[in-house]
DNA sequence: AAACCATGCAACCGCCAGTAG
DNA sequence: CCTACTGGCGGTTGCATGGTT
């Protein structure tokens, strides 16, 4: 409310982008790379503030962009990282080639929410609805650990679990609720080659309560211990943590020292970009920011 | 045919973190 | 240290479109 918008103040153009400005920008960032968003609209002539300039590059002008509609396997993936990840969008589209986070967060509030509700599952929690309903008010006050998950539950797994992650939307899915779920784990069953890693539901244990009372303090001496953290992630195996990590934003601008006007920032291939299967773990990122200090700091970073 | 409604999507807003001066 | 600036992110809004009454 009080205050008003870059756009407003510089005077700028607001509102959909014209088939005119979008060329603007287009042949501009071709030919000169991005480099410092807040000087490319006066450098391409353009009455848009460098944010707009930007939001519109990545979401719409991006030649690695993927348009059309979202696959089955791409939403099965968007609910599975968004159990683990939460509303943090850039992170799942990372995993996600040529799909932008705007495209992802809509279709999560405009369909995938839904669909879940449908199934009897919570989006926010990714527990059985009934499940949610009944544990309000049973006096726990811990805050959800949806996008926060212990780390433990993807280093250590439980043995699999009933429901892989192509069984989101089978008809016989949710499973019978005989049993409580909780949170969504990633695991490698053991023995198994490494295309045996999945994603499940983690069979809660609700009648061992002090157990749990007791995972809670290791989780929470784990995170405030580095040197734990960085024993687990050194131990897991590329396939573990599903490959999360920090935003690998696509490398558009190359080293300027060896940038020629060639190579500056064309994007690379999506099979450079993100397979995930083949991807080195570099950056495991289970709680974003926050583990990315706390691993640094284990590694003597900080 | 017109009015209304629902939906999807593009873009904006405001906040935060990092960084340069 | 402090401040200003910038980029990035998630939440939200508003418009266009298609479907229904």
């Amino acid at each position: 409310m009080g205050r008003q918008s870059c756009c407003y103040k510089q005077k700028l153009r607001k509102g959909l982008w014209s088939p005119e400005e979008d060329e603007k920008l287009l042949r501009h960032i071709t030919k000169y790379g991005h480099g410092c968003w807040s000087s490319i609209p006066k450098q391409a002539g353009l009455q848009r503030c460098g944010k707009s300039c930007r939001l519109r590059w990545i979401n719409y002008l991006r030649p690695d962009l993927k348009r059309g509609t979202f696959s089955q396997e791409e939403e099965n993936l968007i609910i599975e990282l968004h159990a683990v990840l939460g509303n943090r969008w850039s992170q799942i589209a990372a995993r996600l080639p040529g799909r932008t986070d705007n495209e992802i967060k809509n279709l999560w509030n405009s369909c995938l929410k839904k669909k879940l509700k449908q199934k009897g599952i919570d989006p926010v929690t990714h527990k059985p609805l009934s499940e949610v309903e009944n544990g309000e008010g049973s006096g726990s006050n811990k805050p959800s650990l949806v996008g926060h998950h212990p780390i433990h539950q993807y280093t250590s797994p439980p043995p699999p679990p009933p429901q892989l992650s192509s069984n989101w939307f089978n008809p016989e899915f949710p499973p019978p609720m005989t049993a409580s779920y909780g949170p969504l784990y990633y695991g490698t069953t053991t023995g198994g080659s490494a295309n045996n890693s999945t994603w499940g539901l983690v069979q809660t244990q609700t009648e061992e309560e002090e157990e749990e009372e007791e995972e809670e303090t290791k989780w929470t001496e784990f995170l405030n211990n580095p040197l734990l953290m960085a024993a687990a992630l050194q131990n897991q195996t590329p396939q573990s943590y599903y490959n999360i990590e920090i935003k690998s934003e696509p490398c558009y601008l190359t080293n300027s020292s060896s940038s020629s006007s060639n190579d500056m920032w064309w994007p690379q291939t999506q099979q450079q970009q993100l397979p995930l299967q083949h991807e080195p773990l570099q950056n495991p990122d289970i709680c974003g920011k926050d583990m990315q200090r706390l691993t640094a700091a284990a590694f003597g970073h900080i």
